[in-house]
DNA sequence: TATCTTAGTATAACGATGTTATGCAAGTCA
DNA sequence: TGACTTGCATAACATCGTTATACTAAGATA
């Protein structure tokens, strides 16, 4: 059976995908759950809490997409399929993404547990980067080169999720998105950061 | 004297600035503005309207950051100064540009003319851009390169105003994306997009 | 056994939010 | 003058996140 606290995580998950972030409320989530609003309060930290918890679920998504990514030799693919896996978990669990940018609640900061899964999920990314420099880079070139390939592949899919959606049609935003990575890479392969 | 409409405007835009997107609550502004809280539905079309005029403002800015660049001759010059132009504004009016990219009310869809102004100023960029390309190349090609330097230099400013910014210790944001810019644009004039 | 502590729940309320119904004052035009 | 619009103020509405209070059930301790 499921517990209580699992059964509001569900929920919540539920109610941002489908009535989006102003849908997820307190009383919405505890009523989907089937407990009472205060239940919110005892399992979690109020709506900060599972708000925390999303947000942490979303970012070990991104980890294991860094991760899984990791495991191809070849320095080039492995990035390219890093950026595609990247890709595909933003995608698939959109609201989730929104959450990690901000763009859910403006009023949600991140707690610490939250941060740190943020922050392990960025090392797989620097490690997947790392791939791309010599085995003794330093630690900020290869942080240099992580956050040139998050910036570009974030970029894409912050303007793909706004407007210039409706503003320009366009129907090929992964393909723009790894031809400019190859460029990125291509670059930090012949040059370093 | 200035008029209460043009006084609500001036409100909020010191509130989002000063206390965020959590204090731009509508009592706050018609109290700051010295009216009533109905004046912000006389004048505007409620919080909404409020928030599509601030919306506008700001895209506003990016046009003409993107427009005084375009008078440069050389294209590469031009390129990297709009670039410039455009982190200014965004640092400079960041609460503005949360607000363009969604990151400020979850509830809020900007209307028709708060698009208009997106608009605007992306076919600014893609002005800017089609200095990168001979002169008849198709219009998509132009937008696609638009959108592959747009997207690097919001990506690096979404990451930098996210929390990413206390995980990674770094202070040469700007420098690193004129260095990635640099490189999407001298592919660009290389090969085309 | 009897009492105490603790966790989880339910009800109801608090203050704050965006919005609106109602009423009033002043100006405009027939 | 009389009918009308426009702008403002007050007060209220539903909803939001949160919490104070009280109750129940289980486990621990004497």
């Amino acid at each position: 059976m499921a517990s209580n606290k699992s059964k509001i995580l569900q929920a919540a998950s539920e109610l941002l995908l489908e009535k989006g972030p102003s849908g997820l409320s307190v009383r919405a989530i505890a009523s989907l759950a089937g407990v009472s609003t205060i239940g919110i309060y005892s399992h979690f930290k109020g709506k900060q809490g599972v708000l925390d918890a999303l947000y942490v679920e979303g970012f070990e998504r991104v980890y294991e997409a860094m991760s899984s990514a990791c495991e191809i030799d070849q320095p080039k693919t492995a990035v390219l399929r890093g950026v595609k896996n990247y890709r595909e978990v933003a995608g698939a669990h959109e609201a989730a993404y929104r959450l990690i940018f901000g763009e859910t609640n403006a009023d949600y900061e991140p707690g610490p547990e939250a941060q740190a899964a943020g922050l392990r999920a960025f090392t797989s990314l620097v490690e997947l980067a790392s791939k791309l420099l010599p085995a003794g880079a330093p630690k900020s070139d290869k942080q240099r080169a992580a956050l040139r390939i998050w910036a570009l592949v974030h970029g894409f899919l912050s303007l793909q999720h706004h407007a210039v959606q409706g503003i320009v049609g366009f129907d090929d935003w992964g393909d723009q998105t790894i031809v400019a990575i190859e460029c990125i890479v291509d670059n930090i392969l012949a040059e370093g950061v």
